[in-house]
DNA sequence: CTTTAACCCTGGAGGC
DNA sequence: TGCCTCCAGGGTTAAA
C-alpha cells in the first residue's frame, strides 16, 4: 500500500519533526515484523542523534550519529505517525521512538509484512545493506532516462509490467503505479519487455515521473489506511486513478471498458484499447502506413 | 543466469 | 448474528 510516494511523505515528516533530535527512548512492543526486530536494537540506538532523513526505494534510511542506521520499510501497511506524548497504544502500534524536542513517533504495522533494520556504522555505509544493493535507478534521478531503461529492458522475456513491479530496473513502482504508468505510456501490460520500442520507453520514462510526481503532490495515494507521519490522513481522495480497480468502468479517454488481469498473482488493469498490443514489424510491413 | 511461485499477515468483503 | 473463504499488497527466498 505505500509506495514510494507515501514513503517520500513520511521521510519528509520524520524529517520536518525529528532531525537533529537526541533519541530518549526506542520501545519494542512487537518485534515480530518481516524479520524479527532485533532485542539488542534499543540498547544499540541509545545515547544517538538523529542526524540523516533518507530513502531508497521503498526503505527509509534513518541516520542515528553516531551508532548506526535504521533501514525502515512500511510493507503493506504499515505507518509512521507523531502521537502525542505518552498517547494510548493503539492496535498494531509496534514501536515508539521518543524525540527529546518532545516528539513521538510510533510505527503500526497490522499485517506487519514491514521490517525495521539495524545497521552499525562499523559495518559501513548502509547503502551497500544487502537488501538496498539490488535496487534500481530512483525513478527522479536524472539518469533515468529512455536509453538507461532500454538497456535495463534488454533481453527479459517478462512482461514489461512485471519488470517495472520487480524493481531491479527503477524502483518504487508499486502495483498502482504500474497500472497507471503503463495506461499514461499507451502500453499493453503483458508485452514483452524486451520488446519495448524506443518511443515507447521515451513515454513510458515520462509517464512513471509523471505518476509519480502527481501522486506524491497529492501526499500519498489513493489507499484508504494511509497515514501520513503527522498523523494527517494522506490527501488519497483527490488521486484520481485511471484505471487501478476500474474493472468494468469505461476508460476515461475512449470509454472501452477497463480490463483486469492477472499477473504473477498480482492484478493488472488497463485499457484494451488505449494500450492495444503493439503490432510486430513483419505484421507492420503488410499493413497500411502508420499514420500515428 | 532468468523466471516463477510460495510465503509472511491481518482486515475487510461476500457467501451462506 | 457468525463462520468460512477469498483477496489485497511488497519483496525476499526457494525452487524450477
Amino acid at each position: 500500500m505505500p509506495e514510494l510516494p507515501e514513503v517520500e511523505t513520511t521521510r519528509k515528516g520524520i524529517e520536518r519533526l525529528a532531525l537533529g533530535q537526541a533519541l530518549l527512548s526506542m520501545t519494542v512492543r512487537e518485534r515480530r515484523l518481516r524479520w524479527p526486530i532485533s532485542n539488542a536494537l534499543p540498547q544499540a540506538i541509545a545515547n544517538t542523534t538523529l542526524a540523516k532523513c533518507e530513502r531508497r526505494g521503498k526503505y527509509l534510511l534513518l541516520g542515528f550519529d553516531p551508532a548506526g542506521t535504521l533501514l525502515v520499510h512500511l510493507g503493506m501497511s504499515g505507518s509512521i505517525r507523531a502521537v502525542p506524548a505518552n498517547a494510548l497504544w493503539l492496535t498494531h502500534d509496534h514501536v515508539q521512538w521518543v524525540f527529546s524536542g518532545g516528539i513521538c513517533l510510533r510505527y503500526n504495522d497490522p499485517r506487519r509484512f514491514g521490517s525495521i533494520m539495524w545497521h552499525p556504522t562499523e559495518a559501513g555505509d548502509a547503502q551497500s545493506h544487502p537488501l538496498l544493493s539490488k535496487l534500481g535507478i530512483e525513478p527522479f534521478d536524472s539518469a533515468f532516462d529512455p536509453d538507461y531503461l532500454l538497456a535495463g529492458l534488454k533481453g527479459k522475456k517478462m512482461s514489461i509490467k512485471q519488470l517495472l513491479l520487480a524493481g531491479h530496473v527503477v524502483v518504487g513502482v508499486g502495483n498502482i503505479y504500474a497500472s497507471e504508468s503503463l495506461f499514461r505510456a499507451r502500453i499493453h501490460p503483458a508485452q514483452s519487455a524486451a520488446d519495448v520500442t524506443r518511443a515507447q520507453a521515451v513515454r513510458l520514462v515520462a509517464a512513471i515521473v509523471q505518476t509519480l510526481t502527481d501522486a506524491l503532490a497529492s501526499g500519498g495515494s489513493t489507499l484508504r489506511d494511509y497515514v501520513d507521519a503527522t498523523g494527517e490522513p494522506g490527501a488519497y481522495f483527490e488521486l484520481y486513478a485511471a484505471v487501478y480497480e476500474k474493472n468494468g468502468q469505461p476508460c476515461r479517454v475512449c470509454d472501452t471498458k477497463i480490463k483486469r488481469i492477472v499477473q504473477g498473482q498480482r492484478a493488472t488493469y488497463f485499457c484494451p484499447r488505449c494500450q492495444r498490443p503493439r503490432r510486430s514489424t513483419a505484421k507492420l510491413k503488410r499493413s497500411a502506413p502508420c499514420l500515428d
